[in-house]
DNA sequence: TGTACATCAGTGAACGCGCGTTCACTGATGTAC
DNA sequence: TGTACATCAGTGAACGCGCGTTCACTGATGTAC
């Protein structure tokens, strides 16, 4: 806002939150170059100076989610540090608070349909977010007898997966469905449970 | 195509069946109502003869998922009768085949951003799938001790959202991801590691 | 400090496209007599 | 069985729209001297 003129000064960036605020408020179809343009003040064709086209920018508002995410995730983790059980629900906790707290960078990159691998930088990102759950499920995991031990990819998949499934079908103020409880508390209370199964910890809470 | 001429026959139908094709190969925003009619061999202002517009179209294709939906369920579960547990189940298993067997349905309901109350038909259809799930798990929570059963809706909305991200996250051909593991291991552990954890299966495998 | 100049970020007009939707129409079908 | 007629499913042309992308351009900025 302070520059004004011709130039604009960090256009490149000022796309990318254009972009996410559209895909926050319409979905991910609803978002359009043209109007992200707009946003920013500037033409469309002002975009192709920064981006080689639409999904190229999208890619890059994944990107920067991945980013944050893996740093809020890896901050959990470091927090919840030294006790592996306390890393592991607080990097599932953060999750969900990166799923409310950045929508935009959420859907961009979980609901655009862009791929993971479409640019290198993308692809880095992502992975250093998914080795951060990882890590603190093969932590978790040595508390388990190995005789009985699941892989610890499989249930940093499970939380994965509950994490998703809860934030989809019911932290999101999707249109008609009610949510029966704060999504907070089914995370926490099913991770609870998970956990328990797994004897990780006492069964009489 | 027994019936060639000047009238269709069944258009109605054969639009929601183009529709779901594309969905399914083209995902939510690749749905076109002028290519859906093209492929039924009519003009987009046929469309118009069935459907109030694009949206309406949608809105057939999720209600007949529900329903399809719906049936699934119940019939894994009446399968899994008298036993609880089995019932239960079935119906988590239920829920991934059905992902896997009717793919365009399963984006139509649950990505396509159309409301489940857009139509009272489609309302009704949904809420029968989702009564199914509540009475198993509703029957599930009866053998757990009164004093620390959590309500059975909570586990139903925990089973149901660890097999939406199980979908969405690993059974999907999403661009890039492969899954660590067969999607439906992932399902099963996870609920039995679930159930576990609820104390309704034996902590000793 | 002032001038000449290269750079390159953003302009504005234009494009071709496919979209959803409307409209007056046409002609196949099924029914009444 | 044959004819007249009402119905209404589908046609085809047209619309206005916003899209992503291209292109030659312009003018602000920063640097060299």
């Amino acid at each position: 806002m302070s520059k004004r003129g011709y130039h604009h000064g960090n256009l490149r960036q000022a796309l990318v939150e254009a972009a996410l605020g559209l895909i926050e408020s319409r979905g991910p179809a609803g978002f359009t170059l043209s109007e992200a343009a707009k946003l920013a003040g500037v033409t469309p064709a002002a975009v192709y100076r920064h981006f080689a086209g639409r999904e190229d920018l999208i890619a890059e508002a994944a990107r920067q989610g991945y980013a944050i995410f893996a740093d809020v995730m890896r901050y959990a983790y470091e927090k919840g540090q030294p006790s592996a059980l306390a890393s592991f629900e607080a990097t599932g906790r953060a999750y969900l608070a990166f799923a409310r707290q950045y929508p935009g960078h959420y859907i961009a990159m979980f609901e655009s349909g862009i791929s993971v691998n479409r640019t290198p930088e993308l692809a880095h990102e992502a992975s250093r977010a998914r080795a951060v759950i990882e890590r603190a499920a093969d932590e978790l995991s040595q508390h388990i007898p190995p005789s009985k031990r699941p892989p610890a990819a499989m249930f940093s998949a499970h939380i994965w997966a509950m994490s998703h499934g809860v934030v989809e079908l019911f932290a999101r103020n999707s249109p008609g469905t009610a949510s029966p409880f704060p999504p907070e508390d089914l995370l926490e209370s099913g991770i609870g449970i998970y956990l328990r199964g797994l004897g990780l910890i006492a069964p009489d809470d």
